[in-house]
DNA sequence: GGACAGGTGCGGT
DNA sequence: ACCGCACCTGTC
């Protein structure tokens, strides 16, 4: 959108929007043009173009989208403390170091989580884009990700008309759950606490409760597990876990930064080591 | 056709 | 507490 404001321009020493993007923790983005993507959040939009080292931001929400980059944070201290655990995690940051843990919201990692259980993310991307198309509120840009004052009112049958299959039932029973539901009190929780509340609700269960804490709530202390992290675990870690053991495994490995050496280990795995 | 996908709920031990 | 299995829907 060529009257979009510039928001700010930053490094992109240790910002790669596509590495960022790619990772698998948001589902509304697009890419727009070369080296520039679209991305989509709650009711926001931003564009951010990389050239030359520096990435562009243009949404008129220069402050969420600052903090949705998380930009406050210093990730070449972070980087620079994960390298030094062992030489797997210094090639495995120094291959994702673009990689940021992104500031999303809170109920849209929540709906998004539950329909990627047992999915593929371009799967998953055309079920939200769905919802998105047929509940979100039109604006210049595109459609915002429904609120779920509207999503509660749909129906198990909407859900499983856009694709969402068995997963259907548990958004429609956590839709309803989240209208009077305290976000604000979850929030003041710790994140061991917190995961256990977030798996009462349907459909949630240990590894998305674990993605809603990384990405919605900016928990960088949980470790979520799912089948390339299992991998990575059975040939780099092995260590004699049973597989419900590997979070907590690895949350005491790396503590506070378990969150970001999981975005490491996961960005390592897929791309660069394609075995079985 | 069947196995599997960035798992989870459920019923059986 | 800990298994094993079915599950919507696509894709290989």
């Amino acid at each position: 959108m060529k009257d979009l404001p510039v928001a700010f321009k930053v490094s992109a020493d240790y910002f790669d929007v596509r590495d960022t993007l790619e990772c698998g923790q948001v589902f509304r983005f697009k890419q727009i043009g070369e080296n520039a993507f679209a991305v989509f959040s709650a009711d926001k939009y931003a564009e951010a173009e990389t050239e030359k080292g520096v990435v562009t931001v243009r949404s008129e929400d220069a402050e969420y989208f600052w903090k949705y980059f998380d930009l406050d944070s210093d990730y070449a201290e972070t980087v620079k403390r994960i390298s030094a655990i062992s030489p797997l995690m210094e090639q495995a940051s120094s291959l994702g170091k673009g990689i940021r843990i992104l500031n999303q919201n809170f109920e849209e990692m929540v709906y998004s989580f539950i329909i990627s259980a047992q999915n593929r993310i371009p799967r998953i991307k055309q079920i939200v884009e769905r919802i998105c198309l047929a509940k979100g509120e039109e604006k210049p840009f595109g459609r915002t990700f429904p609120k779920t004052q509207v999503l509660a009112e749909c129906g198990e049958e909407f859900f499983a008309g856009v694709g969402a299959g068995y997963r259907s039932r548990y958004l429609d029973d956590t839709a309803k759950r989240l209208l009077t539901y305290d976000a604000a009190r979850l929030n003041s929780l710790d994140s061991v606490s917190a995961r256990k509340e977030l798996l009462t609700f349907m459909g949630v269960g240990p590894k998305v409760a674990d993605c809603i804490l990384l990405f919605g709530m900016h928990r960088g202390d949980v470790f979520p597990v799912d089948t390339w992290i299992k991998k990575v675990y059975h040939n780099y870690f092995e260590n004699g876990h049973k597989d419900g053991e590997i979070s907590d495994y690895f949350c005491g490995l790396f503590g506070s930064d378990a969150g970001l050496c999981q975005q490491y280990l996961f960005y390592f795995e897929r791309k660069y080591r394609q075995i079985r």
